[in-house]
DNA sequence: GCAATGGTTAAGTAGATACTTGACTTAAGG
DNA sequence: CCTTAAGTCAAGTATCTACTTAACCATTGC
């Protein structure tokens, strides 16, 4: 497997899978501990731990612990990366579209 | 009714993928046969269909057989699915800063 | 102190993923 | 017709993923 952006690598595959994504959409609303993101979610405190884990690995996350418990929140500018990477390839597909658009037929308000 | 958009998990995860982003990335400038695509990869013909099937399942690339060539091309529209899904996220996180902000320290001009 | 709460760690497992090779099919092009 | 290019299909495999359970540790609150 090539390896030329890690971390979008693992931003996409935290926002995969559904779980993670209930708990991105949680986190939203503001900062909450480990057993409250597991409350919705069908499993295991363990289970929601590790996406917990896989959420911060990506930098989607962070985390800290005070006495016994994690507080989690989200970290907006990573979301940002993310959504940026996107957007760009998105502009350029329609700059390209435009290109082609005026090579097809030419505008005349634009031609000398 | 016809699954459209087919789901998130789908296109984050065909995101996710390195070898899968660069395949993504020559189609923003183009439509491309699937050895045209292979080219820049290194992996057999057949690792790369692999790529594009899952591409293709995501509904992020579409593509048709011509004579013996495959050609591929992007559907900005599902790439734009995933951008709005983060962007709407983000969006309320910041509207939600805003009205914690004004809770914490209200604006003159805003209040009576 | 002790029970309950919140979290952590380790180990196990079924199923998914990202490849590979090799045997085929189809269609240009000479 | 024969060769080559482009793609497809099937099977095999090593690794990863998303969980589980069970034991364990650390605070809190009575």
């Amino acid at each position: 497997m090539l390896d030329q952006s890690p971390s979008l690598d693992l931003v996409f595959h935290a926002l995969a899978d559904p779980s993670r994504r209930v708990i991105v959409e949680r986190l939203i609303d503001g900062p909450a501990s480990v057993s409250e993101l597991a409350r919705p979610l069908p499993m295991s405190l363990a289970g929601v731990m590790q996406h917990v884990q896989v959420l911060e690995a990506s930098g989607l996350v962070r985390s800290e612990k005070v006495g016994r418990v994690r507080t989690c929140r989200i970290e907006p500018s990573t979301l940002r990366d993310a959504e940026r990477w996107i957007a760009e390839r998105r502009t350029e597909w329609a700059r390209r579209l435009d290109r082609l658009g005026e090579f097809l037929s030419p505008d005349p308000k634009e031609s000398s």
